[in-house]
Formats: C-alpha cells, structure tokens, sequence
DNA sequence: GTTTTTGAACTGACCAGTCAGTGCAAAAGT
DNA sequence: ACTTTTGCACTGACTGGTCAGTTCAAAAAC
C-alpha cells in the first residue's frame, strides 16, 4: 500500500504538494476578497486543480479554510517561541525578548502578509463555523508573549501592576497593526523603521527627548 | 448607529429614521458575518422593513455599506478630536491628550463594537469596491492622531526621533486591537482596568517596579 | 397630492458540492 | 515477459439552491 515515492510521513507527496498549492491559492484570495467572496472555483484556477480536486483533498471550503489557519498560527508561534528562547539563550533580558518578539512578528508578517490579512479580518467574528478554531489558535500566539510578560514581573524585570492578558494582547496588537498598516499605506518603510518606532513605544522612550 | 431623531442635515426625518434603522441593522450583521455573507433580505428583515425600502433608500448594497463606513469613522474622528481639543482647553500636556484619545477610542468601541469590527475586517482589503473610501477614512482617523504627535514634537514634549506615521498607526492598533480583544475575550474587564493598560504601555511604565 | 413604504413575485447570474469517468503507476496474475 | 487488476489522484460538466436587484400596484404616512 502506499506509493513509497518520498519521504513524508503520511499521504503521497504528490497529494501533499497539492494540498500546499491549495493552500496558497486560498490564503491570496481570502485575504483579498474575504472568504465568502472567494469561490472554490477561483481556488482551483489559482491553484491549476480541477474544483474536483479541492474536494478531494478537503471536506469543504470551510474545512479547507481552517486548515489553512492552523497551519499558519503553528508557524507564526513556532516563530515567537524560537525568538523568545534565542534571546533567552543569549543572556537577554525579558524586555530584549520582547523586543525580538516584535522584530519575530514583523518578519513573519512580511513573508505571510496575506495569512495575516485574513487572520485579523476574520477573528473578532461572532457565529462563524470556524469560531472555535480561532479562539484556540489566538490563545495559542497570545500565551507566547504572556509569558514572557510573566517571567519578567517574576524577575522582578516588569511592573507587578502589568495586567498580564490585555498587555499582551496590546503588544499583539499594536505589532499586527502597525505591520498591516505598513505593507498596505507605507510599503517603502523598511523592516527596522518599523521595528525601531515600535520598539520605543514599548520602551516608553516616546516621551521626554533623545 | 443611534438615532438622534432631528438635527440632519437634509431630507425628511421619516426617511432618514428609515435610514438609521437599516444602518443600525446592516452593521451587527455584517460585522457578525462578513459583507458577502449577508443578504439584503436578513438587512429588511432586522430593520423591520420591506426589502423594496431597501432600495428605495439605497442604490445598492455597497452603496449602503460605504455610507455605513463614512457615517461610523466620522463619529469616530469627532470623538476623537473632541477629546484631544478639550484636554487642550484644560491645559494638559500632549501626552494627556495621546490618553485622553485612547479612552475617547475605547469608549467609541464599547458602544459601536460591530462598527469597529466591521472596520478592522475590511481595512485592509484589497480589490474591493469600497477600497478608496476606507483609504480616505482610515486618514481622516490617524490623521487626528498625527496631528496631537506632531504638537508634542514641536513644543518639546515628545521625542524628535518618534516616527509619526508609524507611531500614530501604531498606537491607533494598539487601541483597536486591545478593545477589540477586550470585548470577544475578556469581557469582563471593566473599562477602566483595559484604558489603565494601555496607559501604562504608552507611557513606558511596563519596564521598571512600583 | 406627494412622498415613502409595502410585499410579493420574478429574473438571471452565480456557486457549493456531486459524481461518473479518465489517466496512470504499481501490484498481481499468467 | 506480458497482460490484467487495483486504487489513488484528479477531472469537469452538471445540479439544486441562493441571492442581488427589479417591478409595480396598492397602501400608508405626511
């Protein structure tokens, strides 16, 4: 059973690189146009499938579409984490693994503006089929700079005053905004100006000169 | 978006009650559902009129939208200056403005959260319709912010090497963000406890004890 | 008597999901 | 060697349903 061919732990390669292609396709388009405005049809074109193919490799659109999320999120924790630790590993301090959070994110924003796009946009909505999906997924990437929040204040690094859960979610969002904004209304500023006025307004060095 | 029965500016006030109530209706259901998924029916049905109504007030669909974005962004921006000029009045520095306007945003949310959803889902969108009315709103709104940065550059009070387009973006998110997550995650934070928050972050007090 | 609303029927485009069938490569049979 | 079978991956025409937008005569509101 199998056709052997390579490597991959589960299906066909020849599947799997469909699937990806599908995923691609997907996450332009959504991103672009939202998901109900996105057909299957336009999917598969995009993608160089036949519609066929899309519902042999996924349930439904829906289905197609939180894969999609999953597998984004994975690789944008992955990426905060790896940050978090790399500057632990160096001797930084929690606020310095903050701050590479922040330049860990811009990154991935700037390679994945399309799966952010649709990320913020689909979040904060009510009564969706993949409501649940999303609230993991959110909590996931959010528990990442909770605690190093956390780990500071125990350090002693941090205010005990921090209110853990909406600071975080700030940081976050301050960060998915400002990276938005950035690639849509001021695509000739470059990744550290962007980093850097960031990184004074979470050093407060926004106030007083210098 | 709340009624204010007179004051208008111009046709009869029945028809623009009329107005209102399908304002009313259309933004709780496309903030929920996305622009695409909801339909012209569900909008009569919630407003409580005749689908003809619909289109005896509206051109189109995307024409209801699109007024719908103009008339929310513009409470939003009044609400905002109206907090930075009054804190002016009152003497207080330009940085008490920058808090003064983050409340005035997170006052804004608690009472229009579906606008302020719809708003951040479709912002940065590409290839639709209404893509140069959310351009042209979107400015009107960080300009406000802008303008109170670039006061406190001048007059001394905030650093000459703060970048103002993407600080203004920046904290803009930050604030819409923050709300946003307050309102779908943690409900049960008051207002008080999500604008301290913020304050704190702001003004640079998350590093260092008291 | 003019403006606004009603409500229901209708049209035509569009779209998610289906399904009978194709191509092909590896295994089984001879 | 060669034929036949198996089943995976994919195809694309088709179906059943949905929805934006239209129409209009009659009623209601002003």
């Amino acid at each position: 059973m199998e056709s052997s061919t390579a490597t991959s732990g589960g299906g066909s390669s020849r599947r799997e690189a469909t699937r990806q292609k599908l995923y691609e396709a997907a996450v332009t388009l959504i991103a672009e146009q939202g998901f109900s405005a996105t057909t299957v049809d336009e999917i598969a074109e995009r993608a160089g499938v036949a519609k066929g193919t899309v519902y042999y490799n996924f349930a439904s659109k829906s289905v197609l579409f939180e894969e999609l999320l999953r597998h984004g999120v994975g690789l944008l924790t992955a990426s905060l984490r790896e940050a978090a630790e790399r500057t632990a590993g160096e001797g930084g301090s929690r606020v310095d693994a903050l701050d590479a959070m922040i330049r860990a994110g811009l990154v991935f924003i700037d390679r994945y503006p399309a799966f952010t796009q649709l990320y913020v946009a689909e979040l904060w909505r009510t009564n969706r089929a993949w409501q649940s999906t999303l609230l993991v997924v959110r909590q996931e990437a959010v528990a990442v700079v909770e605690d190093v929040l956390r780990e500071g204040i125990a350090s002693g690094e941090l205010s005990e005053e921090l209110d853990i859960p909406l600071t975080a979610a700030a940081l976050v969002g301050m960060v998915l905004v400002a990276a938005l904004d950035w690639q849509a209304f001021q695509p000739e500023r470059s990744l550290d100006e962007v980093h850097a006025a960031l990184s004074r307004l979470l050093q407060g060095r926004v106030s007083g000169g210098r």
